[in-house]
DNA sequence: TGCAAAAACGGACCCCGGGTCCGTATCGTC
DNA sequence: GACGATACGGACCCGGGGTCCGTTTTTGCA
């Protein structure tokens, strides 16, 4: 299947749309208080062209979190030390965990957007998969661990948008506390069965 | 202020709104497809005494939430151990978890749709706030641990609605495993730091 | 027991936001 | 420049949360 490419209205027109999200998301304080309407009409298009783009209200919002996304996956799949494939498990690990903090810090209106979107949390986006996939394999690695799926999920838990917005946003906890914090904890649960620092 | 109690006609409809709401929860597969409209049907009751008996959804949500967890807060407050508080911290905050994750199982429907309810996640319902101090104050009877408030906050992750709804349910885990899964991943953060079983 | 004020009732009604329809404008191609 | 294919846009639909207000029930008091 060739998979034509778009004419280039629509591309313009989709990428204006992306602009107008993202500007519109982090302006405001909740992500749920802007409406399709208000995309639409900040990126001066019709609204049936805001839904023929991206199918409905998640489809946007993912298409903006894959998009912001996209540069910390590359970097993970095939970039350098501590992020990248070739770093020992005990230190990607904790790598990994700061590397998904920092982004959902760095991108909070939409990380939460896309965990509320539609039922099921964030568990019915592909994103999740592929990071718990990813952090699965790295903790299997490790010898001594409780089941390395369900760790995977206990630890991805920790880092949901939600509670990071209760601590950073509500709670005024400094980034660099809460990048400390994550860290103590995956340690210590990294470090159990012998090791004393 | 007397607070002169609510008329009869108030107390029943009050009461057989939230039995009508509880058996829709319970009926349909996700608690998001039950409208108002339903429950004031179910109910035998027109809307608007709905409304101002609960304030809104979310205000019905948790009150039948309160109302189920209420015996499981008294178990905490003043039971038996291992859940009360005369229990071994080193016990008793597995016990306090398996007994978070029990009562989700138990209440899955309902525990998904408050932590659903409005924004910000389940970090604004006050029960969480209770689960939360109670656990930090376990937590931080326990030698060598990081910061306990936030461990509290990642323990408690570890037990949403919506992942327990994911592994239970989509994934078809076994209540039993499930609970072991999450009693070893405790074990192995508490007993870090030196003895080894 | 009778009566009036207070409290609660109910369902028609409003509002707003997600999603769609279809007549019109634009693009790409020959 | 002409014609089919593709995209546009905003009026429109629909469904659900929440409210208004005329009517009914309860309650407190004589």
């Amino acid at each position: 299947m060739p998979e034509r490419r778009p004419r280039k209205d629509a591309a313009r027109n989709r990428a204006a749309v992306l602009a107008a999200a993202d500007s519109l998301f982090a302006r405001g304080e909740s992500v749920e208080a802007v409406t399709m309407a208000d995309v639409a009409a900040e990126a001066g298009v019709g609204k049936a062209t805001l839904f023929r783009a991206f199918g409905d209200r998640t489809g946007l919002i993912q298409a903006l979190y894959a998009a912001r996304l996209r540069p910390v996956m590359e970097a993970v799949e095939e970039g350098p030390s501590p992020l990248g494939p070739a770093t020992p498990a005990r230190q990607r690990v904790p790598a990994l965990l700061d590397a998904i903090l920092c982004f959902k810090l760095d991108n909070r209106h939409l990380a939460l957007a896309l965990e509320e979107a539609g039922s099921g949390g964030p568990y019915q986006a592909e994103q999740y998969d592929w990071w718990h996939h990813t952090l699965q394999a790295a903790l299997e690695e490790i010898p001594g661990l409780p089941d390395a799926a369900f760790t995977a999920h206990a630890l991805l838990a920790a880092t949901r948008a939600d509670l990071v917005e209760h601590l950073a946003g509500q709670q005024q906890m400094p980034r660099q506390q809460l990048r400390a914090h994550l860290a103590a904890y995956t340690a210590r649960l990294l470090d159990a069965g012998g090791q004393i620092g």
